[in-house]
DNA sequence: GCGATAATATGACCGTCATCATCTAAGCGT
DNA sequence: ACGCTTAGATGATGACGGTCATATTATCGC
């Protein structure tokens, strides 16, 4: 039965939406179209009304979540984030348990490698805003510095999340994601200028 | 036809191999039995008088994997490790390029997530020995230090990688790594006592 | 050497999945 | 309001892959 227009694009994001949170959830390829389908309220039948084909879907889910998930939570302040709240929200326990709902990188940037060039390029996208926003949040002086420390931090942020999920040992899980939090805090404030320690929260946490 | 018992555990062996050498290139699912049984040499029918089931070869080739790839060749004086030699190594384009014959860890680790248990277990296992190894390698005075700073810089190293094998740029993949490894560098020598610089190579590299 | 045993090969089975054809009913332009 | 258009439902198709049954042939214990 036909819908209006304005439904059928309502219709077009739910399936995205669905799509990105079973993907992130348990991966492209252990997700099939008709189980999107069905967790967006729908029959497998509609599906290539909607897109081209299964990685026509990967690529615009992947490209969907990167878009939706920000690093941070919008503060009031938009233009200074609080890198230090940023690293204990994304190494928290919390996140780690929370796939389906988390980060699209850390989810699925390993699998992206195998997926045609469109999810690729999505992918490459979604990193560059982070890298630019981790950079901007970055306390050191040179733009140079600053662009080294967000690729350094990010990759240590994502790479932990990546380890601390695949891992069968709950106390060796919450050890990476604990010790690489405290390891980066440590080096953020090596870094940071004297006069700026005063801006940090004053529990900065275990 | 039949074969001596110690052909068959060769044989065995190079299932293995050439299982731990498809995963890393492809992925566990985009796998099939008959193709790595292929790639041994054989026929597809043998397979069940080696292994239990398709899972039980995604966990015996995870850990032969985690096994004979060392996190650094057998320096001749193999109680301390060169850091600064481990660190460039593995975030050289060629690791990057080569996942077939690279670290199991970046390759396999963000997929071990949604393998059964026998996977997880194997790759925890390879993850202690990892940061292990890492731990013996740091400069820094205390264990516990040594443990933080191991569990930080290997997320950064394999979080690094899986980065720049997923992105679709050149050049942003060759920047996430090279930067990912001076800002390690940094880390490194700011942790180093200072005794210990005169043993840094000269060329640090670019 | 000979027969029981067992390692591979060949071929088949069954389920899953991406994709497509067809049907239906509701929106939209006139 | 009417009928053309089309979003979505139902069902089919063809390929692929994990697993198992059976056949074959070479090893190993006697």
């Amino acid at each position: 039965m036909r819908v209006s227009r304005a439904q059928m694009e309502e219709n077009h994001c739910a399936i995205l939406d669905a799509a990105s949170r079973l993907f992130r959830d348990r991966g492209f390829e252990a997700v099939s179209v008709s189980e999107v389908m069905k967790a967006a309220g729908f029959t497998h039948g509609g599906f290539y009304g909607h897109f081209r084909s299964k990685d026509d879907l990967v690529a615009q889910a992947l490209s969907h979540a990167l878009e939706v998930h920000p690093l941070a939570p919008q503060s009031p302040d938009s233009s200074s984030l609080d890198l230090d709240a940023i690293i204990d929200r994304y190494l928290s326990p919390r996140h780690r348990d929370n796939a389906a709902g988390g980060c699209p990188t850390a989810c699925l940037a390993a699998e992206t490698r195998h997926q045609p060039l469109a999810a690729k390029r999505a992918l490459t996208e979604g990193l560059r805003h982070q890298l630019e926003s981790l950079g901007q949040a970055s306390p050191e002086a040179e733009a140079e510095d600053k662009r080294r420390a967000a690729m350094g931090r990010w990759s240590a942020m994502v790479g932990a999340v990546i380890l601390a999920r695949a891992v069968d040992d709950p106390a060796l899980s919450d050890d990476i994601l604990e010790q690489t939090r405290e390891w980066l805090h440590q080096d953020l404030h090596q870094s940071l200028p004297q006069s700026l320690f005063q801006v940090l929260p004053s529990e900065t946490d275990t």
